[in-house]
DNA sequence: AATATATACATAGATAACCAATGTATTGCA
DNA sequence: TGCAATACATTGGTTATCTATGTATATATT
Protein backbone atom coordinates (compact mmCIF):
# COMPACT_ATOMS: atom_id res chain seq x y z
CA UNK A 1 0.00 0.00 0.00
CA UNK A 2 1.02 3.43 -0.88
CA UNK A 3 1.12 6.36 2.54
CA UNK A 4 0.55 9.49 1.17
CA UNK A 5 2.99 11.42 1.74
CA UNK A 6 1.07 14.45 3.36
CA UNK A 7 0.54 12.33 6.33
CA UNK A 8 4.31 11.70 6.86
CA UNK A 9 4.62 15.30 8.04
CA UNK A 10 5.27 16.09 11.60
CA UNK A 11 6.12 12.48 12.48
CA UNK A 12 9.54 11.90 10.16
CA UNK A 13 11.35 13.76 12.87
CA UNK A 14 9.86 12.11 15.47
CA UNK A 15 10.97 8.83 14.27
CA UNK A 16 14.46 9.85 13.47
CA UNK A 17 15.34 10.95 16.70
CA UNK A 18 13.32 7.83 18.42
CA UNK A 19 15.79 5.96 16.65
CA UNK A 20 19.35 7.80 17.90
CA UNK A 21 17.94 7.56 20.96
CA UNK A 22 18.48 3.58 20.55
CA UNK A 23 21.89 4.08 19.88
CA UNK A 24 24.61 6.50 17.96
CA UNK A 25 23.66 6.39 14.30
CA UNK A 26 24.48 7.80 11.09
CA UNK A 27 22.41 9.35 8.34
CA UNK A 28 22.58 6.22 5.94
CA UNK A 29 21.79 3.80 8.93
CA UNK A 30 18.47 5.91 9.84
CA UNK A 31 17.26 5.39 6.32
CA UNK A 32 17.43 1.24 6.76
CA UNK A 33 16.68 1.05 10.45
CA UNK A 34 13.79 3.44 9.64
CA UNK A 35 13.18 1.47 6.17
CA UNK A 36 12.95 -2.37 8.02
CA UNK A 37 11.00 -1.16 10.96
CA UNK A 38 8.22 0.13 8.56
CA UNK A 39 8.09 -2.63 6.81
CA UNK A 40 9.47 -0.94 4.03
CA UNK A 41 6.56 1.62 4.46
CA UNK A 42 8.74 4.84 4.80
CA UNK A 43 11.88 5.39 2.84
CA UNK A 44 13.45 8.43 3.69
CA UNK A 45 14.34 10.87 0.94
CA UNK A 46 17.98 12.65 1.59
CA UNK A 47 16.64 15.72 0.86
CA UNK A 48 14.18 15.30 3.71
CA UNK A 49 16.97 13.22 6.59
CA UNK A 50 19.98 15.72 6.41
CA UNK A 51 18.47 19.52 6.71
CA UNK A 52 16.25 17.04 9.68
CA UNK A 53 19.05 16.11 11.16
CA UNK A 54 21.06 19.27 10.94
CA UNK A 55 18.16 20.93 12.51
CA UNK A 56 17.87 18.95 15.43
CA UNK A 57 21.80 19.62 15.87
CA UNK A 58 21.03 23.12 16.51
CA UNK A 59 18.18 22.40 18.20
CA UNK A 60 20.61 20.96 20.71
CA UNK A 61 18.67 17.42 20.62
CA UNK A 62 21.20 15.54 19.13
CA UNK A 63 25.41 15.83 18.64
CA UNK A 64 27.51 14.58 16.26
CA UNK A 65 31.29 13.39 15.72
CA UNK A 66 32.58 11.59 12.98
CA UNK A 67 34.22 8.38 13.62
CA UNK A 68 36.38 5.78 11.43
CA UNK A 69 33.74 2.55 10.98
CA UNK A 70 35.51 -1.32 10.76
CA UNK A 71 34.53 -0.85 7.47
CA UNK A 72 37.21 2.09 7.02
CA UNK A 73 34.50 4.35 5.97
CA UNK A 74 34.04 7.62 7.91
CA UNK A 75 31.06 8.28 9.14
CA UNK A 76 29.13 11.26 10.86
CA UNK A 77 27.71 9.63 14.35
CA UNK A 78 24.42 11.24 15.96
CA UNK A 79 23.81 10.69 19.75
CA UNK A 80 20.93 12.23 21.42
CA UNK A 81 21.12 14.81 24.17
CA UNK A 82 19.66 15.36 28.07
CA UNK A 83 17.58 17.69 26.25
CA UNK A 84 16.89 15.59 23.19
CA UNK A 85 15.28 12.59 25.58
CA UNK A 86 13.19 15.14 27.28
CA UNK A 87 12.28 16.44 23.76
CA UNK A 88 11.48 12.99 22.53
CA UNK A 89 9.36 11.88 25.60
CA UNK A 90 7.33 14.84 24.48
CA UNK A 91 6.96 14.20 21.14
CA UNK A 92 5.73 11.06 21.65
CA UNK A 93 3.35 12.18 24.01
CA UNK A 94 1.96 13.95 21.30
CA UNK A 95 2.27 11.86 18.91
CA UNK A 96 -0.28 9.38 20.92
CA UNK A 97 -2.51 12.48 21.74
CA UNK A 98 -3.42 13.00 18.02
CA UNK A 99 -3.63 9.58 16.58
CA UNK A 100 -5.67 8.50 19.09
CA UNK A 101 -8.23 11.88 18.63
CA UNK A 102 -8.19 11.42 14.60
CA UNK A 103 -9.03 7.43 15.35
CA UNK A 104 -11.96 8.70 17.05
CA UNK A 105 -13.02 11.16 14.71
CA UNK A 106 -12.74 8.60 12.07
CA UNK A 107 -14.87 5.78 13.96
CA UNK A 108 -17.72 8.21 14.21
CA UNK A 109 -18.16 9.62 18.04
CA UNK B 1 -1.90 19.80 25.44
CA UNK B 2 -0.83 21.72 22.19
CA UNK B 3 -0.47 19.43 18.87
CA UNK B 4 1.79 19.62 16.24
CA UNK B 5 0.29 21.38 13.24
CA UNK B 6 2.30 19.68 11.33
CA UNK B 7 1.28 16.26 12.43
CA UNK B 8 -2.31 16.97 11.38
CA UNK B 9 -1.45 17.55 7.59
CA UNK B 10 -2.57 14.75 5.45
CA UNK B 11 -5.53 13.89 8.08
CA UNK B 12 -7.52 16.96 7.81
CA UNK B 13 -9.29 16.41 4.59
CA UNK B 14 -9.83 12.17 5.60
CA UNK B 15 -12.01 14.04 8.60
CA UNK B 16 -13.60 15.85 7.14
CA UNK B 17 -14.71 13.99 4.44
CA UNK B 18 -16.20 11.31 7.06
CA UNK B 19 -18.05 14.37 8.81
CA UNK B 20 -19.50 15.01 6.00
CA UNK B 21 -20.63 11.06 5.59
CA UNK B 22 -22.15 10.92 8.46
CA UNK B 23 -24.78 13.62 7.19
CA UNK B 24 -24.72 16.00 5.21
CA UNK B 25 -23.26 19.35 6.99
CA UNK B 26 -21.71 22.82 5.83
CA UNK B 27 -18.60 24.63 6.45
CA UNK B 28 -19.63 26.03 10.01
CA UNK B 29 -21.08 23.24 11.19
CA UNK B 30 -18.02 20.87 10.11
CA UNK B 31 -15.85 22.82 12.10
CA UNK B 32 -18.05 22.68 15.19
CA UNK B 33 -18.18 18.61 15.27
CA UNK B 34 -14.79 18.55 14.82
CA UNK B 35 -13.77 20.55 17.50
CA UNK B 36 -16.18 19.11 20.08
CA UNK B 37 -15.56 15.55 18.66
CA UNK B 38 -11.77 16.18 19.00
CA UNK B 39 -12.25 17.17 23.13
CA UNK B 40 -11.45 20.48 21.18
CA UNK B 41 -7.75 19.19 19.90
CA UNK B 42 -9.19 20.01 16.27
CA UNK B 43 -10.12 23.92 15.76
CA UNK B 44 -9.78 24.02 11.65
CA UNK B 45 -9.29 27.34 10.72
CA UNK B 46 -11.47 28.84 7.54
CA UNK B 47 -8.46 28.94 5.72
CA UNK B 48 -8.02 25.36 5.45
CA UNK B 49 -11.79 24.53 5.70
CA UNK B 50 -12.78 26.15 2.36
CA UNK B 51 -9.91 25.54 0.07
CA UNK B 52 -10.52 21.57 1.07
CA UNK B 53 -14.42 21.84 0.85
CA UNK B 54 -13.74 23.32 -2.93
CA UNK B 55 -10.84 20.34 -3.74
CA UNK B 56 -13.06 18.20 -2.63
CA UNK B 57 -15.87 19.01 -4.54
CA UNK B 58 -13.72 19.29 -7.37
CA UNK B 59 -12.41 15.58 -7.49
CA UNK B 60 -16.06 14.61 -7.53
CA UNK B 61 -15.96 13.48 -3.79
CA UNK B 62 -18.69 15.67 -2.52
CA UNK B 63 -21.40 17.74 -3.88
CA UNK B 64 -23.16 20.84 -2.66
CA UNK B 65 -26.68 22.63 -2.69
CA UNK B 66 -28.02 26.12 -0.97
CA UNK B 67 -30.76 25.80 1.95
CA UNK B 68 -31.77 28.10 3.47
CA UNK B 69 -32.40 26.28 7.18
CA UNK B 70 -35.07 27.01 9.88
CA UNK B 71 -33.09 29.87 11.48
CA UNK B 72 -33.89 31.87 7.89
CA UNK B 73 -29.94 31.64 6.51
CA UNK B 74 -28.93 30.30 3.58
CA UNK B 75 -25.98 27.69 4.07
CA UNK B 76 -23.94 25.59 1.54
CA UNK B 77 -24.56 21.92 2.34
CA UNK B 78 -22.46 19.26 1.25
CA UNK B 79 -22.85 15.66 0.74
CA UNK B 80 -20.93 13.09 0.00
CA UNK B 81 -21.16 11.23 -3.56
CA UNK B 82 -20.35 7.45 -4.12
CA UNK B 83 -16.86 7.95 -5.36
CA UNK B 84 -16.64 9.85 -1.87
CA UNK B 85 -17.37 6.94 -0.19
CA UNK B 86 -14.70 4.82 -1.88
CA UNK B 87 -11.87 7.54 -1.51
CA UNK B 88 -12.85 7.84 2.16
CA UNK B 89 -12.98 4.08 2.92
CA UNK B 90 -9.30 3.86 1.44
CA UNK B 91 -8.02 6.96 3.34
CA UNK B 92 -9.09 5.84 6.16
CA UNK B 93 -7.32 2.63 5.71
CA UNK B 94 -4.41 3.90 4.48
CA UNK B 95 -4.46 6.12 7.75
CA UNK B 96 -4.97 2.86 9.81
CA UNK B 97 -1.67 1.62 8.76
CA UNK B 98 0.29 4.91 8.52
CA UNK B 99 -0.32 5.67 11.94
CA UNK B 100 0.19 1.67 13.08
CA UNK B 101 3.57 2.05 11.53
CA UNK B 102 4.75 5.17 13.38
CA UNK B 103 3.33 3.41 17.14
CA UNK B 104 5.83 0.33 15.59
CA UNK B 105 8.74 2.43 15.08
CA UNK B 106 7.98 4.80 18.39
CA UNK B 107 7.69 1.87 20.70
CA UNK B 108 11.43 0.62 19.89
CA UNK B 109 10.52 -2.84 17.31
C1' DA C 1 -30.91 51.99 18.74
C1' DA C 2 -26.25 50.76 18.91
C1' DT C 3 -22.80 47.45 19.67
C1' DA C 4 -20.76 42.96 20.22
C1' DT C 5 -20.67 38.16 19.29
C1' DA C 6 -21.71 34.13 16.71
C1' DT C 7 -22.71 32.42 12.35
C1' DA C 8 -21.29 31.78 7.43
C1' DC C 9 -18.46 31.88 3.31
C1' DA C 10 -14.24 33.20 0.92
C1' DT C 11 -9.40 34.56 -0.64
C1' DA C 12 -4.34 36.16 -0.39
C1' DG C 13 0.13 35.66 1.23
C1' DA C 14 3.47 33.33 4.30
C1' DT C 15 5.59 29.33 6.40
C1' DA C 16 7.44 24.94 6.41
C1' DA C 17 7.71 19.76 5.50
C1' DC C 18 8.78 16.82 2.24
C1' DC C 19 10.30 15.28 -2.34
C1' DA C 20 12.87 14.97 -6.80
C1' DA C 21 16.93 15.90 -8.77
C1' DT C 22 21.58 16.60 -8.63
C1' DG C 23 26.42 16.52 -6.98
C1' DT C 24 30.56 14.40 -4.79
C1' DA C 25 33.14 10.50 -3.16
C1' DT C 26 34.23 5.79 -1.41
C1' DT C 27 33.63 0.64 -1.14
C1' DG C 28 32.64 -3.88 -2.86
C1' DC C 29 31.45 -6.95 -6.37
C1' DA C 30 30.91 -8.99 -11.03
C1' DT D 1 36.14 -1.77 -15.94
C1' DG D 2 31.73 -0.70 -14.59
C1' DC D 3 27.79 -0.95 -11.64
C1' DA D 4 25.45 -0.97 -7.20
C1' DA D 5 25.55 0.21 -2.55
C1' DT D 6 27.22 3.29 0.87
C1' DA D 7 27.54 8.12 2.66
C1' DC D 8 26.84 13.07 3.00
C1' DA D 9 24.88 17.32 1.17
C1' DT D 10 22.23 21.15 -1.36
C1' DT D 11 18.82 23.31 -4.61
C1' DG D 12 14.39 24.11 -6.21
C1' DG D 13 9.66 22.84 -6.32
C1' DT D 14 5.06 21.35 -4.47
C1' DT D 15 1.54 21.66 -1.24
C1' DA D 16 -0.94 21.66 3.43
C1' DT D 17 -1.87 24.62 6.73
C1' DC D 18 -1.99 29.08 9.06
C1' DT D 19 -2.60 34.08 9.70
C1' DA D 20 -4.82 37.84 8.26
C1' DT D 21 -8.30 40.01 5.97
C1' DG D 22 -12.89 40.85 3.79
C1' DT D 23 -17.97 40.53 3.43
C1' DA D 24 -22.48 39.77 5.34
C1' DT D 25 -26.41 38.24 8.40
C1' DA D 26 -28.54 36.81 12.95
C1' DT D 27 -28.79 37.12 17.76
C1' DA D 28 -27.85 38.88 22.28
C1' DT D 29 -26.60 42.64 25.16
C1' DT D 30 -26.49 47.29 26.76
Amino acid sequence: MKISKELLKGSTSIMILKIISEGDSYGYEITQVLYNRSNEFFKLNEGTLYPILHSMEKEGYIESYRKVSESGRERKYYRITKVGEKHLATQIEEWQAFSGTVDRVLCGG
